[in-house]
DNA sequence: TGCAGCATGTAATTTGTTACATGATTAA
DNA sequence: TTAATCATGTAACAAATTACATGCTGCA
């Protein structure tokens, strides 16, 4: 599923032009998927001239004219078949969990800004994800909601994960969680790694 | 933070070979970082050829020779300053979301096999990490145990969400769960799927 | 005065994926 | 005998990102 589906999807709900499709995939979108400008109305011009789509130029005074898609019957076809698929992929890249699997090369100092900006990025999702909900009317569809609250639940258990966790990257190395002993001074650490 | 900065990354733990690498790559960091031989064995020639890595050639029989590249110290250098950065990306493109969103278009079995499938795949992430941190010696990184909790506990979380939202996909639309009342007959038959 | 929003796009570049190409050894 | 493991790579292709290019309106 590349941009140009997405799009077909997005235009199999409401007629749109470009500059609102970009909208919308910076609303829910954005958690789990993006799209910028310059895939975007490459792909619109691409369903366009495959019959997927038809398009209106609407004149505008100041602006460049205003190209409002629909969706077409090949095109509502060609989306049905898009979601056949019975093993889309979910795909994470990283470079947050790839710089900390190095965490023990970095300073203490960069280590917890680093943490502190993604745990603070996480909860501004769920906040923005918030947002976007309580916009929506009644007849939002379920699939959007379970969208929303998917990407909500996972935002929580990340930035719970780091902040349960990120004592573990300040650790001298050496020995294991399960074999040390609990100083006596109290001072529970038993940063479990996991569940 | 691209493939070649990870092998870079990799290989000032340990010398490899590209076919070491990739092995590295099919441990933990599948879980939030993918790499093939397509973009391994470019990426070391061009660290060799930009002198961050050194390699040395030794004759196998019956095998290709074998290139056990070593980091430089440029390599390092160049390392520790990819490390600086303090806002790593963190992103997710997930198909399986995109389609979901459109769940009022698929029909029921196709959603059930989606979501099964989905559920299976990261119940298998979530023993696949285990499987490795038990192949772990003391010795381990921090980093490396973070990272793998992290991806066990966001796998784990979003296995339990799936299982404990899946219902609200069969819904019939309309009326949002909290404002619905049971209706007196029983029957709610609203399937109008905008065509 | 300057910036955000509206509205279109192209072109170069980067990046990664997939398929191809080779070939010996070893365990089931 | 078939598949997996070891071990190297290239080339074509797909896809998306980034920078570029334009320009009006309305608000602070």
């Amino acid at each position: 599923m590349d941009v140009k589906t997405l799009c077909l999807g997005l235009l199999s709900i409401q007629d749109a032009c470009g500059y609102d499709l970009k909208k919308e995939f910076e609303s829910i979108f954005k958690h789990f998927y993006s799209a910028g400008y310059g895939s975007i109305y490459p792909a619109l011009a691409d369903l366009a001239e495959k019959g997927l789509v038809s398009c209106r130029e609407i004149p505008q005074d100041g602006k460049p004219d205003r190209k409002t898609y629909s969706i077409t019957e090949a095109g509502r076809d060609a989306f049905e078949k898009a979601l056949q698929n019975a093993n889309p992929q979910h795909k994470m890249r990283s470079e947050f969990l790839a710089m900390l699997y190095f965490a023990d090369l970095m300073e203490p100092e960069r280590l917890q800004a680093l943490l502190d900006n993604r745990v603070k990025a996480l909860r501004e999702a769920v906040l923005h994800i918030d947002r976007i909900e309580k916009e929506w009317g009644p007849d939002t569809s379920v699939g959007a909601q379970f969208v929303a609250g998917f990407g909500s639940a996972i935002a929580e258990a990340a930035a719970e994960y780091i902040e349960s966790n990120r004592e573990l990257l300040f650790e001298k190395e050496v020995e294991p969680t399960h074999l040390r002993n609990v100083p006596e001074d109290g001072k529970s650490k038993t940063v479990e790694t996991r569940v």
